[in-house]
DNA sequence: ACAAAAGTGTTTATAATACACCCATGA
DNA sequence: TCATGGGTGTATTATAAACACTTTTGT
């Protein structure tokens, strides 16, 4: 499909979404010992942004941040979290925005509607980068994880949503259990404890953090990982579900 | 001012707001050892709801929050913080509202625009309420106090609001010290105790409490309360408010 | 003097921290 | 056999929880 029809028919959908109001995903993941987030490239630019969209009148706000993620990454993640509102009132009229749309030969009314002031609803998701294969869309060149240290500027003020979801993560991760969502089916306590690290960015200690992990008893050991490394082969965890899930629920007080 | 002209005012100006938004305030007190909350009685009727209001296209989100509050309670508070976003797609059209509207002799305009579908942006502050005096808007005949437990069915989800809150205060108090908005200036450490309690729905051992807050190191301590009680007279604290900030800042891992 | 509530102390249990020890493995 | 990393144990310290003892006050 041509960039007009697909703007021809965004134009034609204009009178369903409410104006003014936006929505954003931050969707963080975890690979090669860094979180990564999920950005696209506009067409055509250098201009980078989180998958975000708009929300239909006759659509839940929660489920507009579940289509606008499929629309834009091909990603279908059914637990996003509203984060945070930004809603400062100069959100609103990015050049550079303008100038790639009127490239695009988008009409007047579209420029304008992008050029609103738009309150935006942030949602987060944590997952497992290597589950899902992100697809850009008709806007965008590229769909990438991009370590969140690498992360160029953004429009508007979405590297402070980033910087926002990071701060959440590690909050949370001091209350609850992470890892489920981020780490691969079967994993080692080294690289669940590389993933705390990371995330709560400081060193632990080994064997405390094993003695703790393992007493909250919502792990499931395997047989040994037949590594080729020249050392004592790990075991391999995975999380019990239900008792992860039982956790989450309860949730308090987990490291310091 | 009759209604009709605050009502020709609201019409002339709903060009200026934001359409399908709102922000509703809930605002928490303390008072007669029970947690209350600030609820509206709209005129002539005996509905309840929270005080709540539109955004302005050219005003920050946040500070909407402080106006509408401001516009329709009186009160003059700096520090509301952001809770929750409400955008069920059923958030419209509640008849006892369009109902009582249309016997204010409200223009179809009015009505129609409070029969939108709303996205509504809940802030949350903690006061004491001795330290306001509730001034009712024009669309209300009463702006009280009540107690979180006798608090009727409100418009839209506005229970779920105050649920939301409530449900917010008590993990909070867990990380960080609270009371400094709730309390008045001096009070002594039962004061404090129940407050805690009530927060937290559970008693708590005197001793250890007096002991863990002392540690924080966020009170002074000034002389004895000459209370007509025939026991020994408590001494009164207040807190420290910079260390209070500070510890704020910090704050993690309080009571559990 | 006594009841009530305040302030403080003691004991015990639990959890956090630091770090040491031994084991398995492939080069 | 040795370096590396894995699993587990122990000693120390810090924190939490339960509750007991003493003090002050008005009646």
């Amino acid at each position: 499909m041509k960039n007009e029809s697909i703007l021809d028919k965004f134009e034609e959908s204009l009178e369903d979404f409410i104006p003014s109001l936006s929505v954003d995903c931050v969707i963080l993941g975890y690979q090669n010992s860094a979180l990564h987030a999920l950005v696209l490239r506009w067409k055509d630019t250098n201009n980078w942004s989180l998958p975000g969209g708009f929300v239909k009148k006759a659509e839940d706000l929660d489920h507009s941040a579940f289509r606008v993620l499929k629309d834009r990454t091909g990603l279908d993640i059914s637990f996003l979290k509203q984060l945070h509102v930004f809603g400062n009132k100069n959100r609103r009229d990015i050049p550079a925005l303008s100038t790639q749309l009127k490239e695009m030969n988008a009409s007047p009314k579209i420029i304008q509607w992008f050029q609103q002031r738009f309150i935006s609803v942030t949602y987060l998701a944590l997952v497992n980068p290597e589950s899902f294969i992100p697809i850009p869309d008709y806007l965008s060149e590229a769909c990438e994880w991009l370590p969140i240290k690498d992360i160029p500027q953004l429009y508007f003020d979405h590297n402070e949503m980033i910087a926002k979801a990071k701060e959440y993560t590690a909050t949370q991760i001091k209350y609850q259990p992470i890892g489920l969502m981020l780490l691969p089916e079967k994993f080692t306590m080294k690289m669940l404890q590389k993933l705390y690290e990371v995330i709560l960015d400081k060193p632990l200690d080994r064997g405390n953090f094993q003695k703790k992990i393992l007493k909250l008893d919502i792990l499931t050991r395997h047989e040994k990982q037949m590594s080729g490394a020249a050392h004592k082969a790990p075991f391999l965890y995975s999380f019990n579900t239900p008792k992860y899930y039982e956790f989450l629920e309860r949730g308090i007080g987990l490291l310091s």
